[in-house]
DNA sequence: AAATGGATTTAGGTTTGTCTAAATTTATTT
DNA sequence: AAATAAATTTAGACAAACCTAAATCCATTT
């Protein structure tokens, strides 16, 4: 497995989070996730595709290839790992891993990670409960409902927060809202989409 | 504390291993440390000069300021803590450790580094028997002898190894000598340097 | 079908960190 | 003290990753 720079690591993880199962990723669209110019995006992109991780026809947009999916869910396994690990050895407060996993993320030794899924016993999600890809880069799924269509009045367990913005993971920190947190929708108001738990 | 790219940091820590007590580091010196040419190291000293890390005047050599020297064991620090860590933690071997911490002492949060030495135990050696500076930067020496000067038959416990190359460490490994490991000089062979232990 | 406007790419410039080759300074030797 | 050799610095180039501003493409709208 070859080795890619910081920002091509950070391009091919945008790209990944942005391209859904189908749909394309437009230059814009990623310069916009990626605080950079949309000139600098097309650059990057040229350079992506002579190294045959992404799909990318000049005006059309991208995706990722076989080869850049393998090197984006490497990335994020160590991404996560790190993220356990900060939180779950180290203490750190579950809103405070992401910015540093996200330096961590780019020492890309095999062996390093690998060791670290065994020292932290093979964890299958993150703090976030995000799923976290194997030695093979598999992912596993559980089902889940989004906490704004499930039930009223029925009980269930928080396991994923979607939304990783510092304002809400504050506000769930707060709340006392984590992870396993079991939570029961009790109204909706329809106004502004709030819920009452 | 302001943050120093890569490169700065990896000319920082080498001046700091180059410069002794009293002596200033030569332009050769270091471009042969760092595997870079000559010329390329003039232009970072004239960089970490305006940044007021090193003393440096053209043609006369250089040494770390205050500054510089508090840099240097900043990341000293966060070197031989993560090597403790893939150590002691990860059981990475004894020979191994080095080069991953070359990657994973860029990583420069305080608090990072602050709660992973908490987590170790605040250790005071490295796997190599080099002492880590304190969260103040303070390093604690112990007295030490050289092996080579020891007494002819007295008991020593082994705290340190100077030499890091991968040869040497395969040979101590393949002995099965690390640190803590109880030995005694039995005889010195004077024609090549060896002893017998 | 032409025109408009937004998205995208191209062209050319900047910074960081490297290099080679040439010039310069310092140290040594006769 | 002059000559030579070695170390060092300067000058100019290059690649990576970014930028701004100017073209170009494409999807509409009229």
């Amino acid at each position: 497995m070859l080795n890619y720079s910081t920002s091509e690591e950070n391009y091919i993880k945008a790209i990944f989070h942005l391209q859904g199962d189908d749909a394309m990723v437009t230059t814009n669209e990623l310069a916009r996730e990626l605080k950079t110019k949309p000139a600098s995006i097309t650059d990057m992109m040229k350079k992506l595709k002579t190294k045959k991780l992404i799909h990318y026809q000049p005006y059309q947009g991208f995706r990722l290839s076989t080869d850049g999916s393998k090197v984006a869910l490497g990335i994020i396994r160590r991404h996560r790992l790190w993220e356990y690990f900060l939180s779950e050895k180290l203490k750190f407060n579950w809103d405070e891993v992401h910015e540093v996993a996200e330096h961590l993320e780019h020492v890309s030794s095999k062996k390093l990670i690998d060791k670290l899924d065994e020292y932290l016993g093979f964890p299958r999600v993150d703090p976030h409960g995000d799923p976290i890809p194997d030695i093979n880069g598999k992912i596993k799924f559980s089902p889940q409902v989004s906490l704004s269509e499930s039930a009223l009045n029925k009980m269930a367990i928080v396991c994923h927060v979607t939304d990783q913005s510092s304002e809400m993971l504050e506000l769930l920190n707060h709340k006392n809202i984590s992870i396993g947190t079991r939570l029961e929708v009790k109204k909706k108001f329809e106004f502004d989409q709030s819920l009452e738990v």
